[in-house]
DNA sequence: GATGAATGAGTTTTCATTCAT
DNA sequence: CATGAATGAAAACTCATTCAT
């Protein structure tokens, strides 16, 4: 009986777990394909529920309120795009090449997983306070990457780099025939010869 | 007597039409105002009319919804910003001149006018088909003029300098302290590296 | 000097009485015909004054309300048919002739000013309480005719009978191929049958 | 074990169903209800909603516009009564019973759900694109039935019948002290003495 | 846990009426 | 007198959120 009882009690919960698990993370992709179709103010929370193939009230069991999916949305896509930057530049110490590298990673990545890189490039940083937020993560670890080359002019590069990024990215999600290496060469190569420049304080 | 004819002429028939041109002038700068300050979601036309000083039913006299003095608001700021980037243009023939033309003028009038650019270039190309049409017409604009110097390249460094120009212009607005000389150096220096990078197809 | 005074006095207001007599018929007209087309509720105070081709504020130094000018509508043309028809029944004392008169005048009538009839008799007498009323007085002048013959019965016969005559015109108003002539000796025999009938109540 | 199955099979997949039906039931009832005390274009949804006792947006969760839900009101009201027609004319043959039938069944519907017959017949033709359809068919029928007796006039009686029929409803839901019986004799007395005359193609 | 019907506050929208010119 | 721009009360409509089952 204890032993039935145990097994309940590390089956049972696991196996809701689970299942709970799985909605939410059905919900979530929901989310991400909507909102990346229609924008976020134009998605209901039906809409959602509606994709997901779940009730709307089920939505209330797992989220609070609208901003709440959509903050775990940007919060985990950004953070995974972060984690895979992090490794890729590890090791390296140029910083024109881990310019390279957070050019080529993040292009690589929206050509990817365009729903989620429409969702948090798509709409423009002034968007929401969270896409500030965002945007500014990215900014920061890019111009601690580039201090060590140009000092002071770390900071408005990192910001042109990543509007530049942003524009790349919307263009390559909006133009399906775009060849991707060519992109990400272009745009690589832009950076670097802005990096150059912003490196010989010389020229006007 | 026919001096004052004349005047009944030129003043009688137009007298209501200056008036409702008056009007429908203050609704777009409030609404300019508003938006800017709260955002075009955020914003309720009951919020425009009231900072407009006005009825709300006055502004469904002059606009169907709010969408449309949005349309309008862009169009004729973005209409604005163009003919002066037309005439500073004017004459000059050097890829690179005009590339530093372009970033200094929209710079400039970005600082002069904070609220119209908040709203032309602080929602992101993906906000509203318009806002893409938009953004197209000043990159379509700027690859016409790279053109002469990279060729193929032109379209993608237009598109990538414009979204540079878009951060640019958002860090701008969000940071009073930031010196507009320096931005407007950095920016340059940066597009003008990019430029002479993608002009020598040999380095990698 | 008062000759002059006297003048102004006699023909200066006659000017403008005559001027603003003119702008009151208009507008009656105008609603006549909007509202023939599109139907009391569906009528805007800016249709009328558009259609009779003046201000819109001028259609309040004429009438107080949208409801004042569909009254005078009404009044006036129930007022001018009514007349009419007494005067066709001048002299005549047999019911059923006076019956047959009755529904010749009014088809005559519809047939000659259709949009007049359209408001009196195209919305049936629930519409307004107006139209109760002047749908009553009708009733009322047949159902005099009538009682000399059927006594108690006039009343409902009345009604029967404007029923009929309302429908016949709103049947010779939307169809245009309909032949008057028939139309009148149908009503007439078929009113003049049931007349008939009510004064035999032998038949079950 | 099957039959609590069989029950979850047949209760389950339909409590929500059971329970929206009850609701869109509850706001046609209360609409028959309201727009029949204080007419259609004096019935906001507010009115409906509050007489149903359920919240305003329920009602949008049911209908779009009240033009929608008045539509459905027509239609099923005028069904209904003309399902019963048909019934009530079931193996009869004469036309003057059938007309008989018509007018004795109509006026017997109308007493039983006056408030009904207050939309259907109590606004008149012209209100509605509807309204002159619904007409039309209940025309429509009686045609027929009246062809056989007196051939191409039958649309002209058709017509005149209906109208006749109208203006009686109206009377008999206005005046509560009215006899049905009366009413219906009288109704009837009158038709059929209208249909006489007209198979009797000699008198003028 | 899941469900979707119900809710109503918050917006948009209409239009009879006023009023400055 | 004539005008039409302005007004705002009143009505329509949306949708995030709750809750009984």
């Amino acid at each position: 009986m204890t032993g039935s009882a145990q097994n309940i009690r590390d089956c049972g919960p696991n196996r809701f777990e689970r299942r709970r698990e799985k909605t939410r993370v059905e919900l979530l992709e929901a989310a991400e394909r909507v909102i990346a179709r229609k924008g976020y103010h134009n998605t209901r929370i039906a809409d959602i529920a509606s994709e997901a193939d779940v009730g709307l009230g089920t939505f209330y069991l797992h989220f609070k309120t609208k901003n709440e999916i959509f903050i775990e949305l940007i919060d985990y896509g950004a953070g995974d795009l972060r984690e895979e930057l992090v490794k890729a530049k590890a090791g390296i110490h140029d910083p024109a090449e881990k310019l390279r590298l957070t050019i080529n990673t993040i292009l690589d990545a929206a050509a990817r997983a365009p729903e989620s890189f429409r969702i948090v490039f798509g709409h423009g940083p002034a968007f929401l306070d969270l896409m500030v937020r965002v945007h500014q993560t990215f900014i920061d670890d890019l111009r601690i990457d580039l201090e060590p080359a140009i000092g002071s002019q770390a900071d408005a590069v990192a910001h042109l780099t990543i509007g530049m990024l942003s524009q790349a990215i919307t263009w390559l999600l909006e133009r399906e025939d775009l060849s991707l290496a060519e992109l990400k060469e272009t745009t690589v190569n832009f950076a670097l010869g802005g990096l150059e420049r912003a490196a010989r304080p010389d020229v006007s």
